[in-house]
DNA sequence: AATGAATGAGGTTTCATTCAT
DNA sequence: CATGAATGAAACCTCATTCAT
């Protein structure tokens, strides 16, 4: 079982509450808008020492992205080791990628999509590295469904349309409403292999 | 047929070649990291005479991503208005949300998407409203769909689905790649109705 | 008789029209921040106009000041011209001068005062000029009377105590209130030459 | 006796000599005309450090009104406090007015005359609240006097003949000529209670 | 005379980052 | 490690003035 710290994913150093309070932060306002007065406050530290844990500004939002993106990828593999069969796995590949989007780590990876282009190239080059192995867990599923006929497009494809759906679920979903995570995953489950 | 106009739906005033400079800088580096002149530069004059035209920077976001729905929501009316079957409207729908979304109106769209946030409580609440228009005539089509029995799911949350899957898009689609976008459509056709 | 015009010593011609409406502004905001768009947008034109008129905003400025010098002299000149002996030519003055500053030509008289360091060297050294003749006739009087023996100080100190304690009335002064200005003058005149 | 400070009211730290300096520069060039930089320039700091000091230029400007009412108010007391009689207590405030006006706090003062419209409603407000308890000490002494049979005429008139006395001070008084600051207060001290 | 778009200098303020204490 | 004053670059916006029409 993937330990569950703090916010997930992040500890209770200083370190560790100034990621928190960062991705908080960040999201709420976005990067550009979110001062490190802001976040100092959110800690209840003076600005200036944010740079004794940090060399930048820019650094805070990349350990947040590098911490979350870890954090889900070690979440898919476990997902996908809990099941046996292409279409068990998808499903919970879907519920995981879920939990990750609304649940626990919401803020971090709403983050991550929509700072993205706060990261210098060079570090948008290293996250894409890491974001990368989290895509393969994706596609070996996708393709070994693929194989067995479940749905006739690209798997490439469908494993980007699944992207934009997951991403987009935190503008509308309502956590308190009657739809459950659970369904939610059923109903996308039905968009890659039909409706039973 | 929409007129299509210099970036579409914009026309050639200096008011236009403004807004069309402005979506430009906006999708490329954001709105926060844009500045006043880089806007003014884009167009050859200064920083200044921006405020002839525009009484902040902010209302200039606002205009972009007016346009852009307004020009819009024409181009599914006139998609609904050309087919008959309502699985042909479907198609229709998502052929012309895509063209606005990676064909003529790509970069005013993306902004509306990711600079959304920028904008004031009060102007969001304006351009939410003429974004509800725009809505309508996509819950329309799937309702009577669902009527028909083309599917199961409840039509609204397809309706989320096909707006993350559409959104997504300009992330990944190439537009010089073996896949056109009337193709794209009809697999996310076969996602809301099944695969034939 | 001094000739009543439309703001008093302003005639109705557009120069008069910008006059008026600049003292307005002037006094109401201050000279540095009445933009010249405000001036031109309170007689109706365009604020390029503006400058068919005067050459600068601070020409409009000195033209305020040159109208009311002028026209306040002649109606001192009339103050003293209407009086035989000293005493009575001083409650005229005071009469005059607070007539200037809360009656028809309060708003340029303020200007006159408070904006006094908006103008430029030069063009201070010029109104300076047209006030030296306003002062001496104050002066005139002042002195016959101390030579009469109506007050043993300076007159010069005399008419600096007057020209404070009148500059000050609009600062308190109710036009509404039971004090008229005839009351007001008197009250002045027993500070020069004593209470009865 | 009041400590005599810096530039009196105003002590040596960074913020007294930012209010110091600020006095200066609003009393000889006026308040809109003083940039936020020749203030920092004065005190030899980079423009942007002033606001680790205020929130905004008007701040300062309020800030070096509220210091000058603070300090005077008290000097006021104390002059009351050194006398007896009603009439050695009115000479002993206009002494003590007179040097607030054109000795030590003078800068202080013809700011707090020259620039108060340039204070936001807010702070006039809470500014006046202030002069009020000034006022007051002012108010008390001359009603002792009318009561007295010093003179006849109403004492608030006469509190607002010697602000306007005083307060005009600055703009003739040479204190390097031959009439002190205690001679011009007989002079005034005459205006109410006669020459005799 | 009038217009109104354009200029361009300059204003206040913000903010990531540094560094002496 | 923490502080907090200071930096200095840069941001948005204002505005008197010009000038082609």
């Amino acid at each position: 079982m993937v330990e569950s710290l703090a916010i997930n994913g992040i500890d209770d150093s200083p370190r560790g509450r100034l990621l928190s309070a960062a991705a908080h932060l960040f999201r709420d306002k976005g990067f550009d808008r979110t001062t490190v007065r802001d976040i100092a406050a959110a800690v209840g530290i003076q600005s200036g020492s944010i740079f004794h844990h940090f060399k930048s500004k820019e650094d805070i939002l990349y350990a947040v992205m590098e911490e979350v993106i870890h954090f889900n990828t070690e979440r898919l593999r476990q997902a996908i080791a809990s099941q046996d069969s292409a279409r068990d796995k998808l499903r919970a590949l879907l519920r995981a990628e879920l939990q990750s989007i609304v649940g626990d780590t919401a803020e971090a990876m709403a983050v991550l999509v929509t700072e993205w282009r706060c990261l210098s190239d060079d570090k948008q080059r290293k996250a894409l590295a890491l974001r990368g192995i989290y895509e393969q867990l994706w596609l070996q599923v996708l393709e070994s469904l693929h194989r067995e006929g479940a749905f006739r497009a690209d798997p490439f494809i469908i494993r980007r349309l699944l992207t934009g759906m997951t991403g987009w679920v935190p503008n509308w979903f309502d956590r308190d409403g009657s739809l459950s995570l659970d369904d939610l995953a059923d109903i996308m489950v039905e968009r890659v292999v039909g409706e039973s």
